[in-house]
DNA sequence: AATTTTTATGCAAGCGCTTACATTTTAGAT
DNA sequence: ATCTAAAATGTAAGCGCTTGCATAAAAATT
């Protein structure tokens, strides 16, 4: 019925105006190139047809469009999203649009989104973690999209990136635990396939432990899903194990809370009998009881920063270098010192 | 750099498979319509050259562009990312393309992300309750893109719709609340103001209320922002007054769980001394202690019907009509008897 | 084998915008 | 008042794709 109501075009709008497109076009891409009295003329006409600019044409003129794509492994936790909030208000305040799209951490599916933000007209990406198919950054590179790497600082990786460095976090945690005198220690992680910012967190607790004196390869270890039951059933499976672990450092809350529902399901003290840490440091981490101990991550921080690094990729404007985000324990009750040792 | 490495074209293709630029089309968009040989030698020529459509110049030549828009009112918290997955997973396996936008409760910024996403093209839009400027509707009529509104349902609204009644999920929750011999009941809801659905579960309260022979105007009741720490000053207000309810009703989750918390701050037993509800059935839900009686929306269910509904619409596949989805009570232990009454 | 119908492909006209270049107007200098 | 430089505006050529219509090829019918 409606759909045949022709939306007003730039045409449209110099009509009424009395003056030429470019003249339009102008007034609203560079209005100081138009003298005052036009440019009201042209605005007025803007507003009384409602006049909205259409995205296809002028992306295919002007190949570009002010659009920012991220893609996350998962939204269905808050993990990134307090990350990417932070980002998106940056971009917002820049002018720029996001569009964000969800991969649920599958290699695959991140590299379908990703032909599509970049078909959809993108400038700029941010993608977490560096590890993925080379193709893809090849691709990004022929297509000649800038890629920001969030959620992880290192060094040994091309791509620009902003973040923290997980491994070097995950080694202070594992100091702190070793500090209250755990020495069976276990740990649940998400899965390590594909994933560099688990891989990293892994050698963290390895090399913290190995600096210990203990071995690396005794450590029980699990790796599950991000969730809250797998991290659940992690638990129970490692407390089913003689002599039990006297601390279970987790790779993330989400699992962190999921154990932490287990052993008060089982009846397990907490951090009494089993001492158990996350990671991240979401609002989650104060909720529960005890509260968990965790890793801060200044997520606010480093949203705005990745926004701020990556404009500056996409406009060109100056030196574009990584950054890295601080992070720092946060001790809470879920940590104790070890039982019986 | 590689800003001027050429993207090939429809042309580069057609040329390469020695067919004109219509059949390349066809054989992308209508694969049946062109003879097997033919389309074998295009799809060859195609990955050869690894094309991918300008996304530009097929909006602009075909207006549409299989792409949804769905705009919520926050990702912070995962109320809606539930949904969201579901509603974007069905969308995936149909073809299109979900766009996402979060306007932080604030209709100002909605009214910006609607007119940015119809501009970029979208098909359709998923919006969050129903209740909005006029205009904004006006609008999308004019420029025929199709809503959906969702996660309420309500009759009285020109609007298709996809969700459940909660004002009458909210009243069951009540009575179950009066139930256990409460009579001194105070509330915590998210602002009402341009909230269809807050207004609708405190309706819902107060209708349950009358029919237990209170006054619903006697109702304490708060109004706050939805994040955990409002909810925790919320429940702080409400215990300072004398004689203190004996249940705090919450308007979602999230309110819900930050009242748990302060609680549990304050050395009041719940639900001993004072019961505590909330609504949504987020996961938070099972992990808070004690666990929180609460609404359970079947938030997969209605992100699948949502895009199902909202995809007829834009396909004008048949008569859409709105859908009603059910709510059950989740009943925890963070509701008990009244005490002393 | 000739004719009609059906199917496959090509041709070319836009879609609405930006921008290099050309032209006109205005301001500044003489 | 005249000429020059600078500023404002107009002209028109694409950008890469879809699709109605025309044409050619193949299949069906007589």
């Amino acid at each position: 019925m409606d759909k045949d109501r022709q939306v007003p075009t730039l045409n449209d709008v110099a009509r009424a105006a009395g003056v030429s497109t470019a003249t339009v076009s102008r007034c609203l891409n560079s209005p100081d190139r138009v003298v005052k009295d036009t440019r009201e003329r042209v605005l007025k006409a803007v507003q009384a047809l409602g006049y909205t600019p259409n995205f296809g044409a002028q992306m295919m003129a002007a190949k570009r469009t002010r659009t920012i794509g991220a893609i996350v492994p998962t939204l269905e936790n808050a993990i990134f999203a307090r990350g990417l909030q932070a980002f998106q208000e940056e971009l917002h305040r820049r002018g720029y649009t996001l569009l964000m799209a969800s991969s649920a951490y599958a290699p695959e599916i991140e590299a379908e989104q990703i032909r599509t933000l970049v078909a959809r007209g993108a400038d700029g990406l941010l993608l977490i973690g560096h590890e993925r198919d080379p193709q893809i950054y090849e691709y990004l590179q022929t297509q000649g999209v800038p890629v920001l790497v969030a959620w992880t600082y290192g060094t040994g990786n091309p791509q620009t990136c902003v973040g923290f460095d997980n491994r070097a976090a995950m080694e202070a945690m594992t100091q702190e635990v070793l500090s209250h005198g755990h020495r069976r220690i276990a740990v649940i992680s998400g899965r390590s396939a594909g994933n560099d910012r688990v891989k990293l967190r892994l050698k963290g607790i390895a090399a913290a432990v190995a600096v210990a004196g203990l071995d690396p390869q005794q450590l029980q270890q699990i790796e599950t899903d991000y969730d809250v039951d797998s991290g659940a059933d992690a638990f129970d499976q490692l407390m089913r194990s003689s002599p039990r672990p006297t601390a279970v450092i987790c790779g993330n809350d989400v699992l962190a809370v999921g154990a932490l529902r287990r052993a008060k399901e089982l009846g397990i003290a907490v951090p009494e009998e089993v001492s158990i840490t996350g990671f991240d440091d979401m609002e989650l981490a104060r909720i529960v009881s005890p509260t968990l101990t965790s890793v801060h991550v200044p997520h606010h921080e480093m949203g705005l920063k990745a926004a701020e690094t990556l404009i500056a990729m996409v406009e060109k404007t100056g030196g574009v270098e990584s950054r890295e985000i601080g992070t720092k324990l946060a001790i809470r009750a879920s940590l104790g010192p070890a039982q019986g040792s």
